[in-house]
DNA sequence: TAAAATAGTGAGTACTTACTCACTATTTGT
DNA sequence: ACAAATAGTGAGTAAGTACTCACTATTTTA
């Protein structure tokens, strides 16, 4: 790692942040120059575009994210699942992607808003990230499959969607509305109660009733 | 209604379309303008700036919304919310916003997006939209809690973001990554699962076990 | 029907933007 | 220590871009 790579690091953090804070289009190189502490020509140096860096943006969170060891986690939390309870499992899991979109919250808003407009971006997407997600949503289903507390007739599909929309919104509306948030400001307190949601629904549960 | 009401509804319209597919920041005013068969020159005339467009666009979009029938059709849900079962009830509201989502498509990326990078959109969506949509989580809230099927320590809070999660995702990933969808083809059909879901959680109910 | 008001345009302009190039400074290998 | 390679820059440039203005065409009014 020379010189050239920190500087490198340099504008991609800075592109990073100005891209999220502004999207790719009004951004600028100069500002992102600026920002790097490095002249434009020197970006134009290292990336041969402005899409270009868009792209090694990108490319370069998804490389990060598979070496993080906590992406790791997660294939841990789906070995070890017979240690766990149905709910336990479920709460693992929407912790670690609760707080992993959390950390990235920068590069994520970028992906989700740029994968719209530019075709090679969501082509990177499809093929280095919605993969990986299907592996590990297969993975999950065959776990809960198995489970006898959990319903047979259970549409996974939709269970999957339902449980992924609840993780997004609860981040984005952190993120990005926190004047909103009239519940908890401890996200694991909030994290239990979607759990609760997601197992037992709303309607009350008449176990046990004549009881 | 004028020549020039006609003028600007033209001009809106392609805004409203070009805003969608690339973005306020990546769509050009003479882009705008030749989309909508006038002169650049034209469309400053009705619209102080570019800015200026955007933001009538989105009163525009917002004025319809409050005097668009079906949005009167939520009134009506709650009203008689009394002739409808719970699911029934969650059924019909999750059904007139799907579609009235679905059929907004386009304005909805826009102002969702774009209230990230313009404090002023974002304004104008937290006083116009957001005061709007709290008054009928409000008045649903007190429905729900009158119910006696309806579990009596549920944090509703943590309910309508899950409920609004799954929603929103469920549109989006028709609109806007339809070769994901594995699931049902026939929305209704969807609906009716999901549905089913927020009622009866994903665990195995256990009532009249000893039967 | 004439005047006044309104609707619309072609041809600019000032400015910004992505990107280049000839050049200098620094590091590396011998 | 010196040459060669690498890292970095200041000062451009061509191609847009939002926006203006002097003007023409059309409609409305009296």
């Amino acid at each position: 790692m020379g010189k050239s790579e920190n500087t490198k690091r340099k504008i991609i953090n800075s592109a990073v942040g100005i891209f999220a804070y502004k999207g790719y289009a009004a951004s600028t190189t100069r500002e992102i120059a600026d920002s790097a502490g490095v002249s434009e020509a020197a970006l134009f140096k290292y990336y041969k575009n402005k899409k270009g860096l868009l792209h090694e943006t990108v490319l370069d969170f998804i490389e990060q994210m598979a070496l993080d060891p906590e992406f790791e986690g997660l294939d841990e939390i789906i070995e070890k699942n017979h240690e766990l309870s149905t709910e336990d499992l479920i709460r693992k899991l929407f912790k670690d992607r609760f707080y992993m979109i959390e950390r990235n919250f920068q590069m994520f808003k970028i992906l989700i808003i740029e994968i719209q407009y530019h075709k090679d971006v969501r082509d990177i997407f499809m093929e280095k990230v919605i993969g990986k997600i299907e592996e590990y949503v297969y993975a999950f289903i065959s776990i809960l499959e198995e489970r006898e507390d959990v319903r047979k007739d259970l549409d996974y599909t939709t269970m999957i969607r339902s449980f992924m929309g609840t993780l997004l919104l609860a981040v984005v509306q952190r993120k990005l509305l926190p004047e909103l948030n009239i519940a908890e400001t401890d996200p694991d307190v909030e994290i239990n109660k979607i759990v609760d949601l997601i197992m037992n629904g709303i309607s009350r549960e008449e176990k046990n009733e004549e009881a």
